[in-house]
RNA sequence: GCAGGGAUGGCAGAGCGGUCAAAUGCUCCAGACUGUAAAUCUGGCGUCGCGAGACUACGGGGGUUCGAGUCCCUCUCCCUGCA
């Protein structure tokens, strides 16, 4: 099901999933709400995406898992032929109790409770749950609902946030055994196809933690391994700390090492093209983040380097809507190869973005993604146009 | 012609003697966003200065007052009634 080589120090896998093949490193985008935000399907795969990463909390909400089962899947329902990974839950969870916590939104061992601020109305999402909403979806990568911790926080939150999150990942692995109708013979044997499963890696900034939570999750068994909780403020924060040699890139490189070599790694939320560089120099496989797609909407273009305004160690930004591009009749990136939309002026997408129009958020969109796809191909040496 | 109402920064619009370089919204300028509850959020926005600060400002002119977008007179323009 999984083929590792290496090339030039760096790792390649081919994952085999129920919609083909991935093969890493690769970046994938969100599609939170089952759509990667002012993108089409074709649009994706006309630059270069070749799987996604759709959410199992804001599918259940918008869409309804029971109502995919019965439309048949999640792939046929957007017509999306390839490989599909559904995030647990756990980090949007999280994210919304953080930012209103009130005595309704807590997380417990039973799993994790919460109102609905447009709707009002209280959800639970258990580890099971969770598992049960991404059967539904039939999603090809699952991923076990987990406890992020993403600021530094005390001994005593870290220790509860792995161990919960073992406890979870226990209950997940049984769950989804069940839905699949599957042994755990069945789970390790490789000619039996069928999705794969995540665990999710906490511990925060501890090295010690995120060896005790790798550990505790690779003696349950899971196929790939995740690296939750990137600390994004606060001491450690990664954002500020992301250089060669940093805390940061010592702690993810010191967490690939914890997972087995014929496991598939796969860094959560990285991130953007330094970060993503760093992280597959240190040996993850798999990538994904709203960087690209949001930042498009926000007229926050990544562009190569000496294109843009403002200058990172591997890449440019443009800041599209910026007054400097009034009159530059450029395309966005000279240097793109195929770009999707290689007449339109800089001048014209900064007046599309800012008067929010779709066609100038789609236009950015795609040219963030194929920036992307092309920026992995590089480092890979590998061909910037996708086959 | 008579009576009444009104003129405030790029626009809209507060302000009713001092705490007004002037609320608020928009526009505009700059920036942020890393498993998306984000078409969201944060700064700036009279002129000069890095800055303390200085200067010029609430239709024009003239008064009252220690002090005036704020009160009085007058002029210009706009709106509403009556002729």
């Amino acid at each position: 099901m999984v083929r590792i080589e290496e090339v030039n120090n760096i790792r390649r896998a081919t994952i085999d999933t129920p919609h083909g093949q991935i093969n890493t490193p690769t970046f994938m985008p969100d599609a939170t709400y089952g759509t990667v935000q002012e993108v089409s399907m074709q649009d994706l795969r006309d630059v270069g995406i070749n799987e996604f990463v759709t959410t199992t909390l804001h599918i259940e909400q918008a869409i309804g898992s029971e109502y995919l089962k019965e439309y048949g899947s999640m792939h046929k329902f957007t017509g999306w032929d390839r490989p599909i990974l559904t995030d647990s839950g756990g980090f949007q969870v999280y994210s919304l109790i953080h930012r209103n916590s009130s005595k309704h939104n807590q997380i417990t061992e039973a799993g994790c409770s919460f109102i609905d601020y447009k709707t009002g109305n209280y959800n639970f999402l258990s580890p099971e749950r969770s598992q049960y909403i991404q059967h539904l979806i039939g999603s090809d990568i699952r991923v076990v609902l987990d406890e992020p911790l993403i600021e530094d926080d005390s001994i005593s939150k870290i220790r509860q946030s792995v161990e919960r999150t073992t406890r979870w990942a226990q209950r997940s692995k049984k769950a989804f055994l069940e839905f699949n109708q599957l042994s755990e013979a069945d789970f390790n044997n490789p000619e039996i196809k069928r999705p794969l499963l995540c665990a999710v890696i906490q511990g925060a900034s501890s090295f010690e933690y995120r060896k005790i939570s790798a550990e505790g999750l690779i003696d349950i068994g899971f196929d790939i391994y995740g690296f939750g909780g990137m600390p994004l403020r606060g001491k450690y924060s990664w954002k500020e700390d992301g250089k060669a040699g940093s805390f940061y890139h010592e702690l993810t490189s010191y967490v690939a090492e914890l997972i087995p070599k014929d496991k598939i790694r796969y860094a959560l939320g990285v991130g953007n093209p330094d970060n993503l560089k760093f992280a597959i120099e240190s040996g993850w496989d798999l990538f994904d983040t709203v960087l690209p797609t949001r930042n498009a909407r926000h007229g926050y273009l990544y562009v190569n380097s000496g294109e843009g305004d403002a200058s990172y160690d591997n890449f440019d930004v443009m800041h599209i809507k910026s007054e400097r591009y009034k009159f530059d009749e450029r395309q966005i990136d000279t240097k793109l190869v195929n770009p999707a939309y290689p007449k339109l002026s800089r001048a014209y997408l900064r007046h599309l973005i800012r008067m929010k129009s779709g066609s100038g958020t789609r236009v950015a969109t795609m040219h963030n993604l194929q920036f992307y796809t092309q920026f992995l191909n590089g480092l890979l040496n590998r061909s910037p146009i996708p086959a």
